[in-house]
DNA sequence: TTCCGAAATCGTAACGTTACGATTGATAGA
DNA sequence: TCTATCAATCGTAACGTTACGATTTCGGAA
């Protein structure tokens, strides 16, 4: 017996002796379709294999069951792009757990964001959109309400609109990772920040601001460093803290290079990290469970932020009128002992 | 003038007093339509934003504009698993350049790996399949071939079928890599390999004692090391090997951890890297450019890899009886000087 | 027996596109 | 003038699905 290796509805149809409507109905437990008939219909369709067509569907009912993401691609450095891939796990497995496909759609700096989302709208290439990197007073925003296109946001944009959106709550890991250190006893606290990335930059800072505000403690503009930190510069700029008069005895890194120079920095000092010398990183990669000094990690769930993006734009597919999601994910600061 | 946002054929058609066939022909500058007739019809095409529905010829040709690369995702250890990310960025780009779009298809562990790749290509959701993390004798490859599905698999199988594959030559890495150290006058070389992912232990294994004994030299089990390496491991087994009554002078490291580790444990030495002690590392995440050390880097574009496959892939869907590609990537072994 | 209403099933049309054969109109040769 | 030929355009059907209204069937009440 050939099998047929696409079988539609109407094959299923004619070997039951039913209607194409009856099968199609029966296959989604209408209520007109009697019990018996659906079990019948639903055994032979298992049989055969039947998959219902993707673009039939789509294009009958208008919608595609497909989500796409729109992720920028830089060759740069993907040490410091890692956390892209929790948030592709989190975003590919969720979709798929609500019945989505998700497509990822790499832009390349130079190209026209709108002329994309546009394209891609119109060409019935996905019910909603998941746009990342957001700037603030980002175009992206009014353009798709504009157009009543389903989508949210990974990061907010400043401004006075209505989206969803799901963001990490940098400023809120900040704070807690300097109150972290202050029960540590660290009164003197350094904070390793980037240039280029203004934004963590600056909600970092106001972060640490007021964590060391709130204890009544100034801030030392030494301790605040800014640059474009490799391994190498952040050993440098530690090495030279630690030799001030009054060296930190905390520090706040800016990335899992940057740790990597402070340890570096440490042991040169014969500190001992954990006791006369306390470090918090953020750590997307792991990195710390495989390193051997006591660390301070603040890691924040990225497969669960991939999740939560899903969740909220299928939401505003399938009720259009629901609130928009609007979700800031705390970090998870922690003590990783090491011993 | 109100703006229709999804423009189809018809309304182009009537909007010219044209039939939609001739519409259509002239969008793709059928040879049949009068040359002025394309030039007006593209115009308005184009005034109008028109982008041709996705399923609408999906449903007609049969042919979906869509490629799914399946992915294991597993959420333990990102750092070992960066080099995906170049590698969606190859697929994501090049698939956009040929004109599909590209579907990323997330698997658990527990999945049964045909049961997804049938739905997929019943469902109409690809035209074509990469498959990846590539098994001995992996039994995905007659199904697929025996179904005349078209896929590209990323890394070979055993067996003797004729399929399409695109595979780094890591035996020919580490090949280069012993050659490197022995052009440095290393003579007692240590090889860190891992346990659990065996097929590149193997071949890796296979590299280096190539490499030796074309240099007539014996292998001396005792630098050999199986381990599921983390930095700290890494570390211990470097210092023990370096207290060896001839300790090695030169290192092939597993990874980015073994590494760290090696580099650590140099230090403790006082072994100038670079000079009493040669280090060659995989380094996916660019890494190296951070540290301090000159290293002997080997790396894979990773972006390359995607770009081959989607290539690969699209030539299979395009053109069924071209040969299939099989493609073996060299990897470029460099020397970092750090200075 | 006849009729009503509910339950179950059926038939038709439509989504937007393209393949294919049919039709129109013009030009040129007999 | 008639016809053959060719270029240009048109009309119809089909891909697989679902929405919606029409139709059949059957049990029970009048």
């Amino acid at each position: 017996m050939a099998v047929n290796l696409r079988p539609n509805l109407r094959q299923i149809a004619t070997e039951l002796g039913l209607s194409v409507t009856t099968v199609s109905r029966a296959l989604k437990d209408g209520p007109e379709v009697h019990p018996d008939t659906i079990k019948r219909v639903k055994a032979v369709a298992n049989a055969a294999g039947y998959v219902p067509n993707f673009h039939g569907r789509a294009l009958r009912t208008g919608l595609t069951q497909a989500l796409t993401a729109i992720l920028p691609m830089e060759t740069r450095d993907y040490l410091s792009d890692i956390a892209k891939l929790p948030l592709i796990e989190g975003l590919t497995l969720a979709a798929r757990e609500h019945g989505y496909s998700l497509s990822i759609y790499s832009t390349t700096p130079e190209e026209d964001p709108q002329e994309n989302l546009s394209r891609l709208i119109h060409a019935g290439g996905a019910d909603g959109i998941v746009i990342t990197r957001m700037v603030s007073e980002d175009s992206r925003i009014p353009f798709l309400l504009g157009r009543s296109i389903p989508f949210i946001a990974f990061g907010r944009s400043g401004g006075a609109l209505d989206y969803a959106f799901v963001d990490v709550d940098n400023e809120g890991i900040a704070f807690q990772a300097v109150n972290m250190l202050l029960e540590r006893g660290c009164r003197r606290i350094a904070l390793q920040l980037l240039t280029r990335e203004d934004q963590y930059s600056t909600v970092r800072m106001a972060g640490y601001a007021k964590a060391m505000t709130g204890a009544g403690l100034s801030i030392d503009p030494q301790l605040i460093g800014h640059e474009d930190f490799t391994m190498e510069a952040s050993e440098r700029w530690v090495t030279r803290l630690l030799d001030l008069p009054e060296p930190p005895t905390g520090l706040v890194c800016a990335n899992e290079l940057g740790l990597l120079g402070a340890l570096s920095a440490a042991r040169r000092k014969s500190l001992t990290v954990g006791r006369d010398f306390h470090i918090v990183v953020r750590d997307s990669t792991h990195m710390c469970r495989y390193l051997s000094a006591p660390l301070i990690a603040h890691t924040v769930d990225m497969v669960a932020v991939g999740r939560s993006l899903v969740e909220g734009l299928v939401r505003q597919i399938e009720r259009p009128d629901a609130p928009h999601m609007q979700l800031v994910v705390d970090g998870k600061v922690e003590f990783i002992a090491n011993a």
